[in-house]
DNA sequence: AAAATACGTAACCTAAAGGTTACTTATGAA
DNA sequence: TTCATAAGTAACCTTTAGGTTACGTATTTT
């Protein structure tokens, strides 16, 4: 998974809408778009916006059907973060604050991601 | 864990430069703005901002000492929402899309996080 | 004391996010 | 065939994100 990609579904979990969709569609697997708007009180075009940020983060499976979009929540990219945090901050993630002191002698660019 | 505050670490972590800065403070506890400046080609202000975004989303904490500002790596966070996540989408984070079809008659206002 | 260093604030600019309304298109139902 | 419904596109607006330069202030260092 390349930075830009995680960049993506970091930014589309950091909407409590967007979170809610998930929510949603996780409920209610193969629901459309009319389904969601529903719930929320912006306009149909807001929450499409917010389905496509969502689906380009992976996060949405979109299949069309006729004139409906159907949708399903994959939760593949969440799983593919989280393993990849596990590994670089398991110590973190296993809730000890290790004081994990590298010797970095001299800065350099870092690459990560 | 509120979802405003979920929002920030989410968004905290949607930018690369940010997760490096992240890194890096957790390869050098204590470290300076200066010393994390050293390895980006923006300018000390675009960093601060970023340590800012940070440390408001309460992924940096921040000691004064007498004109430095030391920095230090909180995994609390990250830590929290990993374990609201893995409780409400629990099957998922273990790998199984499970099609679980919860009987909702009829849409109504969601109120999660 | 003077100079260099570390950080902070203010004002500004550009691009992107997130919302709106208006209009189109395609499909399903009567 | 007509009408209602589901979705998509375009153009626009306002706020926020992320960057810049210029300037100010406190604390070390020489």
């Amino acid at each position: 998974m390349n930075p830009e990609s995680m960049d993506n579904v970091f930014q589309a979990l950091a909407s409590s809408v967007r979170r809610q969709i998930l929510d949603i569609v996780q409920s209610r697997p193969g629901c459309n778009v009319s389904y969601v708007c529903r719930y929320f009180d912006v306009s149909r075009i807001a929450v499409m916006k917010h389905l496509n940020v969502l689906e380009n983060a992976g996060l949405l499976i979109t299949e069309k059907q006729g004139r409906t979009r159907c949708l399903y929540f994959n939760a593949a990219p969440i799983q593919t973060i989280y393993e990849r945090w596990t590994t670089e901050y398991s110590s973190l993630w296993a809730g000890r604050l290790t004081e994990f002191k590298r010797q970095l002698e001299e800065p350099r660019k870092v690459n990560r991601d």
